[in-house]
DNA sequence: AACAACAAGGGGAAAAATACCCTTTTTTGG
DNA sequence: CCAAAAAAGGGTATTTTTCCCCTTGTTGTT
């Protein structure tokens, strides 16, 4: 059989528009076929569950799914499936989720607009070479290699705190909020300043913003 | 002819992926037809400035584009051909630029990854009865008239002080780097904090990077 | 000329944030 | 069980932020 021969893709996204179009693009390139299309990431390890997975050439997976999002489908790819090939697909461009997804294994990252020329250039390149990285990502993974002998880790008390310094409340106010002494949260703060290398909470809240820990 | 009685739409966006498979889902709807596909407001005014657009329905206009992008084309519209009804598509919910096209005369406000039966029910319902809008847009246009008699215009120097604000300056630093005393910088800080019902210059950061002044 | 509106700046004081050095209690790894 | 680390809290001093009330020019309007 002639199909037979063609790369063998999976499409995981809830959204139906774009993963139809998705297929039909795939379709239109000719050297592919997409065997299947789940909504998200659970009924996606559903199937692999059931299913021999030797015969899939990619996986696009989308990050933001309901259910069973994109990191957690990549981890459990990663710990259940390591050799299946992912590109991982999104509609923003956020350097936290973009690093989580490539460290836990997608070999390539693309943006939901991203042309049909580089769509075909991505799929070829991963199912050949194994990877495909945009000048954007690559450009995130030397920022991060050039930064990351220092990890920073927040607790969760920290995270709590953080959030509330991120409003108009006084540390005193925070204080009883988190039923802690004033001097406690005046710990917090300087081990905070300190780990993350700032001076002023004006800096705490930039950095919070900066990381996702607090939304605007 | 019975395609002539179909309704008209015209689609301007540059993601040629996107663009194609909305067509395709609209002619899936069969009661509509896409005359045109544009792939910025430039060639899409060009269009306009040569052919009747009495024919045209709906036009559906992405908000990020090149050369000419939503918002300039929309207010193009609004002079020039202000009968057309169009529905907004952007990819995020930047209430802002929401409020902007709206203002500027849009008749709905869609994500790009809206199922494909809220994008039927838009269509249509705005073809019918002039307009559409989901409840994250009709929050946000409660929000505006809630807040809009007391509309906020902040000067230049306010600007470039509420830039710095967001730093870990002090404000006599901010006061020399703007060469000014720093007790104008105190008038500038007490003014905005009664002008945006603030009380801390975290509350000024928090505004700053709500509104866009400065970003992250 | 008289008036209001406004930008720039000042004095002084209270509140909050920051820095540095310290003790006690709890947790935890070996 | 013990030692070490971490968490919680205290004392005190300095700097920064915030608030309130005030003066002096400038500009534009009637």
């Amino acid at each position: 059989m002639k199909t037979n021969s063609k790369n063998k893709i999976i499409i995981v996204d809830d959204h139906l528009l774009f993963s139809q179009s998705l297929e039909l693009l795939i379709k239109s390139f000719g050297d592919y076929e997409v065997i299947e299309r789940f909504e998200n990431g659970k009924v996606f390890i559903d199937y692999l569950e059931n299913h021999d997975s030797e015969l899939i050439d990619l996986i696009l997976l989308d990050v933001n799914m309901p259910v069973l999002d994109g990191l957690s489908t990549m981890k459990w790819l990663k710990d259940n499936r390591p050799e299946l090939k992912v590109i991982a697909l999104s509609v923003n461009d956020d350097e936290d989720i973009i690093i989580k997804m490539i460290t836990n294994g997608a070999k390539g990252y693309l943006l939901k607009d991203t042309s049909p020329e580089i769509f075909r250039e991505a799929i070829e390149c991963v199912i050949e070479k194994g990877f495909y990285f945009t000048e954007l990502v690559s450009g995130m993974l030397i920022n991060k290699v050039n930064s990351d002998n220092k990890k920073i880790s927040l607790k969760e008390k920290e995270i709590v705190f953080i959030k509330h310094a991120c409003t108009e409340m006084t540390y005193k106010e925070i204080a009883s909020e988190m039923c802690l002494s004033p001097k406690t949260i005046d710990g917090y703060r300087e081990s905070l300043f300190d780990k993350l290398e700032i001076k002023t909470r004006i800096g705490l809240v930039l950095y919070a913003i900066k990381h996702k820990i607090v939304c605007v």
